[in-house]
DNA sequence: GGCCAGGTTGATG
DNA sequence: CATCAACATGGC
């Protein structure tokens, strides 16, 4: 159950059929296709993945991880929450922050009350307190001078969908509190760039552990090394490598055989 | 209590 | 340029 593209929806799956419900009948659902990239060719994207025992061990384990699409500013500033915070505390922020900013949906009764992700313009006529009473703490003044920025249009994210991976990530980190793997996130998760691929905590220890016998290296080198071998859809092979990371705690081991 | 969490920033060698 | 503490808040 969640909100997307302001429509309240409960997807489930059995087997390979989905199946939604929203709170109204839906003429064309082009947009949740679109939301959970159905028209991704996984197979096609999985072939480009290297031929490694560590990418076959998470392929493994994520069979049939995909990517989502998120709406960019959503995007943009679920990410800018979610520094040094645990996946379960960036939700609760996110939840305060649509129930006191956001706008109602319509949802079934029994589903309970449901808001839209508050628009940018609607966080940049807060004041700052008002978004730490959302428990964001320092992130406060980040999120508020992207909404401003944004609204004030010194930067259109839409727009960087059609330009070079390398001068996107650029105009993206010239917001504040938005670095590099901010930015990488953005680029993959709502851009559109596949081969973008944003080095976290555990990408970070995953890449040690799989590709540098262990030791810790510095985050440049970690980057050189992604931007050579985990080819265009880099990012597919960030999010495998994290998945497994996260439900398994550990990273892919090759099998002993 | 101390350490860590899907990092970024501004101040120091 | 490379390193490093500070930044709020909450869970274990």
């Amino acid at each position: 159950m969640s909100v997307i593209h302001n429509r309240w929806v409960f997807v489930r799956q059995t087997g390979p059929t989905l199946h939604a419900r929203t709170a109204e009948p839906q003429s064309d659902w082009a947009w949740l296709r679109e939301y959970l990239q159905l028209d991704v060719n996984l197979d096609a994207v999985l072939r480009t993945f290297p031929r490694d025992e560590a990418m076959n061990a998470a392929r493994q384990t994520c069979r049939g991880l995909r990517l989502l699409r998120q709406e960019p500013w959503e995007c943009l500033a679920g990410f800018i929450l979610s520094s040094t915070k645990q996946i379960v505390q960036i939700r609760q922020i996110c939840g305060l922050l649509c129930e006191r900013h956001g706008t109602a949906v319509q949802a079934p009764v029994e589903a309970g009350r449901w808001f839209s992700f508050p628009s940018a313009e609607r966080l940049a006529a807060c004041e700052e307190s008002e978004l730490r009473n959302c428990r964001m703490g320092f992130r406060a003044p980040y999120l508020l001078g992207c909404a401003r920025l944004l609204t004030d249009g010194k930067l259109e994210l839409e727009a960087l969908k059609t330009i070079p991976l390398n001068e996107a990530r650029e105009r993206l980190m010239t917001l504040p509190g938005v670095g590099r793997k901010i930015a990488d996130c953005v680029l993959l998760f709502s851009l559109g760039f596949a081969a973008a691929f944003p080095i976290d905590v555990w990408v970070a220890r995953a890449l040690e552990r799989l590709y540098f016998d262990g030791r810790p290296r510095p985050m440049r080198a970690m980057i050189e090394f992604s931007r050579n071998h985990f080819g265009p859809n880099a990012g597919y092979a960030q999010q495998y490598l994290f998945h497994h990371m996260r439900t398994t705690g550990r990273a892919p081991v090759p099998a002993t055989s």
